[in-house]
DNA sequence: AAATGTGTTGACATTCAACTCAACTTATGT
DNA sequence: ACATAAGTTGAGTTGAATGTCAACACATTT
């Protein structure tokens, strides 16, 4: 299990849609020289919005980088923040040590709910 | 339902143990100071993991304290960012906008599964 | 009353995230 | 070879989070 680093990801993503640093960059809303950084490794991973954004440039779902920087896009964090049952339930799960398959489970439970 | 202040809530708990603002400060590792701020409203609650440790010394769940916070503790954060399945989960109940009654059958669901 | 323990306050410090800006280097097309 | 495009690098910025330190006030005990 080879695991890349966020920068190299995201060169070789970027790459194999044919766009440059500072189309990237513009249509994000960040300096070109800092998505070169990001991409060397010379600066941490981007704000988990900055990802998402990222992500909608290159038309891919945002998943698998914010996997990777252990970051949370705003709207997630903050409907998790603001509700104390919610959070209840995280710390719950995070005692469990919940495998994939039973984290998919608890999504199918999810969609039952409605 | 008169919703006390962490500060006033963190003060009412550390007297009823009989402790002092610097004896708590000491084995949690700050300023004792810093306690009083806090206990007086004049910060913001302290970083989650502060007040796992607040609690420990205090001999009580960090569950109540912590959900007056927005926070989370770093191993709970770290659990769910870094894991994409639950990342998914999270991203279905955020645009679900679930009720905490909701959120609760979930919880149960969650316990029932070992 | 003096000493000691406890609590409060204001000003300042540190760390980190998340960048920007200007200057430079390297690669590519004509 | 030259111009232009693309990428890299060093230094500095800004703001939020999370505190520290010194000075003082109040309360209690002796």
């Amino acid at each position: 299990m080879e695991t890349k680093t966020f920068g190299q990801t995201l060169k070789n993503l970027r790459r194999s849609k044919g766009i440059t640093q500072r189309e990237l960059a513009s249509a994000v809303g960040v300096d070109f020289s800092y998505i070169s950084k990001v991409e060397n490794n010379r600066m941490p991973a981007p704000a988990a919005d900055t990802i998402v954004k990222i992500c909608e440039k290159l038309g891919i779902p945002p998943d698998k980088l914010l996997a990777m920087t252990r970051k949370m896009p705003t709207p997630v964090k903050e409907a998790i923040s603001e509700n104390p049952v919610a959070q209840q339930f995280l710390r719950e799960a995070q005692s469990m040590t919940l495998t994939d398959d039973e984290w998919g489970t608890l999504t199918q439970q999810l969609k039952k709910l409605r």
